[in-house]
DNA sequence: TTACGATATATCGTGTCACGTAGTAACGGA
DNA sequence: TCCGTTACTACGTGACACGATATATCGTAA
């Protein structure tokens, strides 16, 4: 019973996704959303769109510019870039340790 | 101000380093706490642990093996392998993409 | 022109879960 | 015998992911 293959839930942060979306450039909200859907197969809702943008910018990773017609755009604050450089690289090391660990050591 | 480093949370979650944990061969809770302390520096506590390997368990992605004493020592199951290999690449996919759009791409 | 879908953001409520803390207990060594 | 380590349990709090709902604007096709 219960067939479905359990996704350990969220397998990246909202925090995580939402940055990485920003280091191809400004972005506003709904093309954040957009993107993130494009890149990960699934939705990220309002909810936790905004409310993520809020906190990453309440801590400095990421700063509002003027809004553009309707468009609040965010870029990534220098800070910010470090930040996630930081965690993408401990994360891609983390990532290998744990395959090479299950002998599937890609080239 | 507020010079803090705002690590953005938690970076990755109990449950992908439990697995990874045990990626290197069965282990019992206390074992695994040390050796993802050991790992990524910052200690998990036991409330932490022991909710996150119950909710393992209960989806199949680790089983309980016969306790040692006071052990009680866990091991992936090949669900739990395939889904953690799974993970671990889109993991990895991710991070170089982060990594190749801030322009900080490691050989 | 009006209706509709896409664009764009705000907000609220619920449930899950991370995390710290405290507690229990057995074992070994000083 | 006392203490530190090993090993697990149980609980409370707060953060936050996520879905749902609401609202407003824009472009476009009937």
């Amino acid at each position: 019973m219960d067939p479905r293959v359990p996704d350990l839930g969220r397998f990246a942060e909202p925090a995580l996704l939402i940055l990485v979306s920003l280091s191809d450039g400004p972005k506003h909200g709904y093309a954040i959303m957009t993107d993130v859907e494009a890149g990960t197969g699934r939705p990220m809702g309002p909810g936790t769109l905004y409310a993520a943008l809020a906190r990453l910018e309440e801590r400095g990773l990421i700063e509002a510019l003027a809004p553009v017609d309707r468009r609040r755009p965010y870029r990534l604050t220098a800070v910010g870039a470090s930040v996630l450089a930081d965690q993408l690289r401990e994360l891609a090391e983390f990532a290998d340790l744990g395959l090479r660990r299950l002998g599937q050591t890609p080239p």
